[in-house]
DNA sequence: TTGTAAGCGTTATCAA
DNA sequence: TTGATAACGCTTACAA
C-alpha cells in the first residue's frame, strides 16, 4: 500500500488527526509541529488518498462535463476542446478536477450523468450545451444538484445558473452587418434546430430581417446537419432559387466552412457572389480560405465563466441562480463584401 | 445522506454484505435473496458511493487522460477530441470513466499526473502524446502504475505498451505517392520537432526521396507551428527558394490548413501549381477547399486499442508490455495530381 | 447461503 | 495545541 496518514504521524511523532490539521491548514496547530509533519510527509512522499478524503468529507474536488453524445457529430466542434480549456483554467485554480462522461447514445449519457451524481463522483455538473426538452437537463434540476449550463436553458430560465451569450442580438448584428453591405436578400443556415442556440440566432436573424423592412421568405432559412449524409442538398436547394441568397448568416463556423466548399463546387464565389457571416470564431475560420467573418463568442471565457459559478454554487449552495451573458463581438474577415450592384 | 448499502439492506431484510454481494453479482446467493434485494434497491433508488467502493476495493474505475498541456496549441486539434471517443468506447463498454489532468504548463501537467496517480484516482492512465525526453512519461515509469502511450515512446520502447502508426512507413509511402505522381521536388513541413510523431515521419520522407534516387535537401524540410506568431513565414521561404517544391509532406492536415491558406495569398494554386499530402484525415480534410489527400491513420480506433490495452493491464498487471501497430490508409482527395510537365 | 466484523484512509467531534 | 475515537459507505475474510 501506499504511504498514508498513518506513517506521517508515526515519523513524526504525533497523531494522525494532527496531520490531518497539517493538510487542512488548520490555523491552531503550532508552528514547531507543523514543520516537524511537513518534513515527514516530504522524506515519505505522501500524498493524501482522495477516494478516503471524499467519503470522509462528502467532497470530491471534481467537477463533471456533459458533452453531447459522442454518437453525435457535434462532438468534433472545436468549441469543445476550447470550452474545456475555459473550464479547466477555473478548476485548476481551484484545484478542482475534471471528470467526464461519455456514451454514444442519449440513453447513456442520461444514466453516466446519474451515475455520476448519485454515485457522488463529482461536487458538481457544467452541462455543454442546451437543448430543447433535455431529459438530463430536467434531472439535473430535479436531483437539486448543482449545476450550470453553457447555453440558454429552454425552460425555468429563472432557476437555473447560466452563461451564455446574447445569441439574439448576436444574430441580429450579423444580419444587420450584411445588410449594411447592402444585401437585401440574406438567407440564414441553421444547425439541429433542438438546440436553443440555434433558435435564438434564427430569431436575431428574423428580428433583424423585419427590422430592415426585408420580407422574411421561409425558402431562406434551411437547417442543414452538413456532417451528414446528403447535408450539401440544403444548400444546394438554397442557391437554386430563382432570387438566390447574396448573403448567408451561418450559425457555426464549421457549418460554414461545409458551405464554402458547397459553393466553390458549384462555382460560387465567396465573397463575390456571396457573402457569408458565421459564428463562434474558432481557429479555423481564420485559417480557412477564404477566412471567415465570425461572431466571435469568446469561448474559453464562456467555460471561465461557467466553472467560476459552479464552484461558487458548490462551495455557498443557497447561492441565487444567475445567468451570466458574455460578450461576443464581429470579426471581419474575408467572407463578406458589399454587395455589387451593377 | 443518500441512501446506503445499509438502508437497502434493512428494506430487504438482509445483512449490508448481503446487498454488496448482490451488487458485485456474487454466485452464491439464492436467486430469491437476490430478487428481494434489487427490488429494495430500485424502491429505494440506490446507487452505490464511488469513494467508498473506491476506498474498500482499491479501484476506481476511472481511467486518467493526459494530453498535452492546454497553453500549447496542439491542444486545438480535433486529433484529441477523436482519439477520446476511442478512448471513452471501450472504457464505457468496461463500464470506466474518464478523468482529466489540465494544467497551462508542463509543470503544471506534471503535478496533475502525480496528484491523480498518488491520490488513486484512476486505475491507469493512457497519455496522448510522445514527445522526446518527456518529464511525465519518465514519472509514469518509474511509479511502475498501469499507464499505455498513444504514439511511440523516445525510449525504453520495449517496456512501455504503447499504441502507434507505422508511422515511418506512412510517411514513406506519403512520399512515393507524389513521386510516383511525377514529383521530384518535394519538401516536407513538419510540427513540432520534440513530438516522436515528427521525427518518425520525417525519416520516412527521407527514405523515400532517397530510395527514389532523389537528392535530400535541407532547404526543402521546415519545421513550423502555424498557430504561432510567424507561422507562414516557413512557406514563404520555401516557396521563394529558386527551384521550389511542386510537392509538399505536411505532417498535420491543421497545418495543411494553414498551408493552403498561405499558398493561396501567395498566388499558388493546388493542386495545380503544387500538391500536398498530410496526415491525421481528420474531418476537415474532406470540407477543406480544396479537400486534403491525407493520410487516414484511424483515430478513434487508436483511442479505442488504447483503452483496451490499458484495462487490460489495470486487470492483469503482470501483462508484459506491448506495442499495438494501427494501420493506416492513403485516402486520395483533391490537393494532390500528377505533376504538369510541359 | 448469509451474517458479523474488521478495515480501507480520511475528517471531525469531543476531551484533555 | 493535540490526541482518541467515531464516523464516511463499502468490501471481504471468517464464522455460522
Amino acid at each position: 500500500m501506499a504511504v498514508t496518514i498513518k506513517d506521517v504521524a508515526k515519523l513524526a511523532n504525533v497523531a494522525p488527526s494532527t496531520v490531518s490539521r497539517v493538510i487542512a491548514n488548520n490555523p491552531r496547530i503550532s508552528e514547531a509541529t507543523k514543520k516537524r509533519v511537513k518534513e515527514a510527509m516530504k522524506e515519505l512522499g505522501y500524498h493524501p488518498n482522495f477516494s478516503a478524503r471524499s467519503l470522509a468529507n462528502q467532497n470530491t474536488q471534481a467537477i463533471g462535463i456533459v458533452m453531447p453524445s459522442s454518437g453525435n457529430s457535434v462532438f468534433q466542434n472545436p468549441f469543445f476542446p476550447e470550452v474545456i480549456r475555459g473550464i479547466s483554467a477555473k478548476a485548476h485554480e481551484n484545484k478542482y478536477a475534471l471528470y467526464m462522461t461519455t456514451g454514444t447514445s442519449e440513453q447513456e449519457m442520461y444514466d453516466g450523468v446519474v451515475d455520476m451524481i448519485q454515485g457522488r463522483r463529482v461536487d458538481g455538473i457544467v452541462l455543454l450545451y442546451s437543448r430543447v426538452d433535455d431529459r438530463i437537463m430536467t434531472y439535473l434540476q430535479e436531483s437539486n444538484f448543482p449545476f450550470v449550463v453553457i447555453g440558454k436553458p429552454f425552460r425555468n430560465i429563472e432557476d437555473i445558473t447560466h452563461i451564455d451569450n446574447d445569441n439574439f442580438r448576436a444574430a441580429q448584428d450579423a444580419t444587420e452587418h450584411l445588410i449594411q453591405q447592402q444585401h437585401d436578400r440574406i438567407g440564414f443556415v441553421g444547425g439541429d434546430r433542438g438546440l436553443v442556440v440555434t433558435v435564438d440566432r434564427l430569431l436575431g436573424y428574423e428580428k433583424a430581417i423585419q427590422k430592415a423592412g426585408l420580407t422574411y421568405r421561409d425558402d431562406y432559412v434551411v437547417h442543414e446537419e452538413f456532417l451528414e449524409e446528403g447535408g450539401q442538398e440544403a444548400i444546394n436547394e438554397l442557391m437554386s432559387l430563382e432570387e438566390p441568397p447574396t448573403g448567408l448568416v451561418v450559425t457555426d463556423d464549421l457549418m460554414a466552412l461545409g458551405i464554402l466548399k458547397t459553393l466553390s463546387e458549384m462555382d460560387i464565389k465567396v465573397p463575390d457572389d456571396i457573402s457569408v457571416i458565421s459564428f463562434n470564431n474558432v481557429m479555423l475560420s481564420e485559417i480557412s480560405t477564404p477566412s471567415l467573418t465570425s461572431v466571435c463568442i469568446n469561448i474559453f471565457w464562456l467555460g471561465y465563466e461557467a466553472a467560476d459559478s459552479l464552484i461558487e454554487k458548490i462551495k455557498v449552495p443557497e447561492t441565487k441562480p444567475k445567468r451570466v451573458t458574455v460578450p461576443y463581438r464581429l470579426v471581419e474577415r474575408n467572407s463578406c463584401q458589399t454587395r455589387q450592384t451593377n
